[in-house]
DNA sequence: GCGTTCATGTAACCTGTTACATGATTCT
DNA sequence: AGAATCATGTAACAGGTTACATGAACGC
C-alpha cells in the first residue's frame, strides 16, 4: 500500500532514477520504510503505467544509462489524497516477544544472549538517529520540523528498547530467576501435557 | 518465518484447534504476532506435514467437528532450536512517518487530525496492556515473568507514541508553524521542480 | 427473523525477500 | 588483482490480506 507513496514522496523532492530512490531508502526514508531495489523497480513500473510519474532515459557515456522519473500532476494529487486517509499505526510484531511469551519452551541462556545483542543494536541505532537529528539543528522550516519529528520517533523507540533490554537482563538473570517461588526447570523444560 | 513458531508456542501450552489458536492470536499472542485464521489453517497444515504436530478429529454433536493439534517431540525440539537462533528486531515501518518526512507534499490539516486519532489509539492500547499487566500481579513463576516483560514492551511502546503525538500536535499547531522563519505555503503546496 | 459464536477451509491477490544476470569504471 | 560503485532489471518463492464458501446452534 505505502511503498507506492513512499516512492512518490522521494520523487516529489526532485527527479530521481530507481537507483537514486533505492539509495535514499537506504539513507533517510529507509528509517521509516524499507525496500529493496527489486521492489522499487517493480513499483516504479506500475507508477509509470498509472501515469503518476514520467520516465526519461538519460544517455551517459561510460556508465549505464539512467532512467529518470519525474512526478506528474496526477502523482502529486495521489500523494495529497493519500495523506488525507488515516493510516493505521504499525503494530508491535516481534518474534522475540513471542519467545518471552512462551518462555517455558525456549532456551533461557540463549534468550539472555540475544537480549545482550539486542541491547547493543538498539544503542547503535539510537546513536544513529541522534546524530541525524543533530544535523537538522533548530528546525526553521516545516520540512525540517517534519523530519525532526520523524527522527524523534526513532530516538524514542530505540531508547525504550535499550532501556527495556537492560531491565529484562536483570530480571532474567540466573540469580533473579533462582529466587522465583514457583520454580520450573531452567533448561530444555518439557511442559506437562 | 516466525508464524510457524508462534503457533508452536500456542500449542505447546496444550492441545488446540485451529480455531483456538486463532482466538489466542486475537487475545494474547496477537499483541506480539498477528495472523488471520486463513493463515493459521494453512500453516497448521504444513506443521502437520512436517510432523511437528499431530492432528486428531474430535466428534462433536450439534457443532462442527474440531481438529485438535498436539505438539510432537520434534515440534518441541524445533521450538528450542528456533529460540537459539538470534532474531532480528522489528524495524520501524510506518507510513505516517513517511508523510512527516514528505510534509511539504501532504495536507497539514489532515495530518493534524490523524495525529489526534493516533493519540487516542495509543492511549487505549496503553490502557489495555496495563490492565493485562496488572492481572499478572507479582510474577512468581518464570512463565509469568516472561509474559510480564513482553507486556512491558507494549506498555513502553504505546506510552512513547502517545507522548510523541502530544508533542507533535503542539509543534505542528497552526500557531507554531506560523512562527517558522522559513515559511512554505500551508495547503496543497506544489514543490519547485 | 437476525446477529453472533463455533468451526472449517480455499483461491486470488499483493507485498516483500533472495537469488540470478550483466557490465563498465574507479579505487585500493 | 579484487572490491566497490553505478545502473538496470527478472524470476521464484514466502508471507500476509481479502473475499468466498458452508452450516448449525443459541440468544435477543
Amino acid at each position: 500500500m505505502s511503498l507506492k507513496y513512499s516512492i512518490l514522496v522521494a520523487i516529489s523532492e526532485g527527479p530521481k532514477s530507481g537507483y537514486d530512490v533505492a539509495k535514499q531508502f537506504d539513507e533517510t526514508i529507509g528509517f521509516f520504510w524499507r525496500a529493496r531495489h527489486s521492489q522499487i523497480y517493480r513499483e516504479l513500473g506500475k507508477l509509470k503505467e498509472k501515469q503518476l510519474v514520467f520516465a526519461e532515459e538519460m544517455q551517459q557515456t561510460g556508465k549505464p544509462n539512467r532512467i529518470v522519473f519525474t512526478i506528474s500532476e496526477a502523482g502529486r494529487e495521489a500523494l495529497l489524497a493519500w495523506s488525507r486517509e488515516p493510516s493505521q499505526p504499525q503494530e508491535l510484531k516481534d518474534d522475540f516477544l513471542v519467545q518471552l511469551y512462551g518462555i517455558d519452551a525456549v532456551d533461557l541462556d540463549a534468550l539472555r544472549e540475544h537480549l545482550s545483542l539486542r541491547l547493543e543494536r538498539h544503542r547503535d541505532r539510537h546513536a544513529q538517529y541522534l546524530a541525524k537529528h543533530k544535523i537538522l539543528g533548530d528546525a526553521d522550516s516545516l520540512s525540517d520540523l517534519g523530519r525532526q519529528l520523524a527522527l524523534e520517533v526513532g530516538i524514542r523507540y530505540e531508547n525504550e528498547w535499550a532501556d527495556w533490554c537492560t531491565q529484562a537482563l536483570e530480571r532474567l538473570s540466573v540469580e533473579a530467576v533462582a529466587k522465583l517461588s514457583n520454580v520450573v526447570p531452567i533448561k530444555g523444560s518439557r511442559n506437562k501435557a
